[in-house]
DNA sequence: CTGTTAGCGCTTTCAT
DNA sequence: ATGAAAGCGCTAACAG
């Protein structure tokens, strides 16, 4: 392997010379700047990654923090923030990180001993303590998703909406002329939360008579197809009392895909007796029977968002900006 | 941040003692070891990753490469790897390298400057010219997935046995007195094709007859739902013939979901008219109706023995290794 | 505009 | 069993 020593040879120019050719500084003589590069082909060098991040003390690198890989949003995420990253020249780890405290930390501890540039963490549980990784961003640069919190400006947040996502779901119902508005949602996840938020606030926004009746929230074990299960059980439940509801927001696409289950198999007809409303616009949503009417996040906008704060953090760390955005209503056969 | 000579002042001994405790040489008189040692702890001292990696030439990171992120399978594949990794003090990159070879050759050359210690790559089309690869993994460690490819013995591959996996289905087949098997499939898709192979050979080996009726393969655009459309096609075809098929195999779930709507549209009864097999064992795949018999690859099975050849070859690429592993048949309500 | 020089923090001979 | 010293390949003052 060459070294810049090699280059600057074959160049008969100095180390410095074929560092500040690479660096692109001004104040160079085009005809050694030519030299230069035409030696770096030749030689086919490219400049040792340890050394030049050993000077910088910049690893040219991010991570990606996620609690769990079931969910092909953070794919999606992924993604777009790979794609940011490539651009500028960095490379982006993915870590699945949990969302057990001590794994979530020895895992960022891990990351700042390699010098890792900057990390955006997808947070999930409630009752995750978040304030160690608060109070860690203030050291390296960090950007917060879906963590909704637009409270403090020492931190930066990017985030879907969902409190006025859900707020306009509701006010969808009360305009068709739909009288028992339910929820359905998972506990202790923030995001979902924020969702039944949008619920409760419009739901006396619109005028309706709120009811423990209309509400099923129920915890979330970590297994995946749990989340079927407890949409269908909550369309049990919600349609056993005395007044059923003519209307059902799920706080994700998934919950919604079981409540419909239970719905169709108990010959209820969707969207007309009960209209049904998911959140996250999945793959297969708009493949099920009804086709399920969703959000759809803007994963593409909040991923290369939260990427350009994140950068703007590796300049200056004390930059902070925090996001909510929009999600689009994909109408289809649920309502 | 302290480094290595505040620590050797501290415990009154020479950087290179320090070293040697960190690398736990032996020859170490005990007791300047523990002084090393609770010097260390005092400063709270973790090496410089670039100082360390500088002079080693290792990056202690691998990636892993894929060609798309809407299946759920790389995500567990990931997992498994990332943890394997974590265990040996291995950070794993996972990079969306895509199916173009120019970015994927560019992808791969990226992580050669930055001295990746080794890549697994999952294969996936079959056009996909995989040549460059093999050569570069004579100079970098690198184990293949999803290539079913014994042929030869300079390179490492670990994949499911589609083959076999969908010859054990057909004799199922045969044995439950089906008389007409059909196969649908993905054209140039390396792991569907070679699941082609096993159920035409083993067609021939129940004694049934061959036939292109028999058959439907498409080609794949990038779209996810475009699965579930081909599988919607396939069977639409499959069921326009006049002898109609009695059993279907599937090369994917998300094409068994797909056929499956079309027959139970169509009022075909599943499995007393027609039974049905996915293959992959996707998360949706037991809570559809009729839920689904498939094939599980033994996921964590393949990416802990992949991240294993990939340690073995680290440490010496000339070693190869070449694994064919069997899925878990499923058996749920479609057959 | 370019060269000289001094490190970055560690590992690794070579001495002792 | 330990220390001294020479780099790994690069960047960044500082000179000129």
């Amino acid at each position: 392997m060459n070294n810049i020593f090699d280059v600057a040879r074959l160049a008969g120019v100095s180390k410095s010379t074929v560092s500040r050719v690479m660096n692109n500084c001004d104040n160079i003589k085009p005809s050694t700047r030519e030299k230069v590069e035409s030696a770096m082909k030749e030689l086919n060098y490219t400049p040792s990654y340890f050394a030049q991040s050993i000077r910088t003390g910049k690893a040219k690198m991010l991570a990606f923090l996620i609690p769990e890989t079931t969910n092909l949003y953070y794919n999606e995420l992924f993604n777009v923030i790979e794609s940011a990253a490539l651009r500028q020249g960095y490379l982006v780890t993915l870590c699945n990180a949990g969302q057990d405290k001590e794994h979530v930390l020895s895992y960022v501890q891990m990351l700042r001993q390699r010098n890792i540039d900057g990390m955006i963490y997808c947070m999930y549980h409630s009752s995750f303590p978040i304030s160690e990784l608060i109070d860690i961003s203030h050291e390296i640069p960090m950007v917060f998703m879906d963590y909704p919190n637009s409270q403090r400006d020492d931190i930066s947040c990017v985030s879907a909406d969902g409190l006025h996502d859900i707020a306009r779901i509701t006010r969808m119902f009360q305009e068709e002329g739909r009288k028992r508005v339910a929820f359905v949602g998972l506990e202790d996840i923030v995001s979902t939360n924020y969702r039944y938020l949008g619920y409760s606030a419009s739901l006396i926004a619109c005028g309706y008579n709120f009811s423990s009746d209309l509400v099923y929230q129920e915890y979330l074990s970590s297994y995946a197809g749990e989340h079927f299960a407890i949409g269908y059980r909550a369309a049990q439940k919600l349609m056993s009392y005395p007044e059923k509801p003519d209307a059902i927001i799920c706080a994700t696409d998934m919950l919604a895909i079981g409540v419909n289950r239970y719905l169709l198999e108990s010959g209820y007809h969707i969207p007309q007796d009960v209209a049904v409303t998911g959140y996250d616009n999945i793959a297969i949503s708009a493949v099920v029977f009804p086709a399920l009417s969703t959000m759809a996040q803007p994963v593409k906008q909040m991923g290369e968002l939260a990427a350009d704060i994140l950068f703007k953090k590796i300049e200056n760390n004390s930059y902070n900006r925090t996001v909510l955005l929009s999600s689009d209503f994909i109408k289809r056969g649920s309502t």
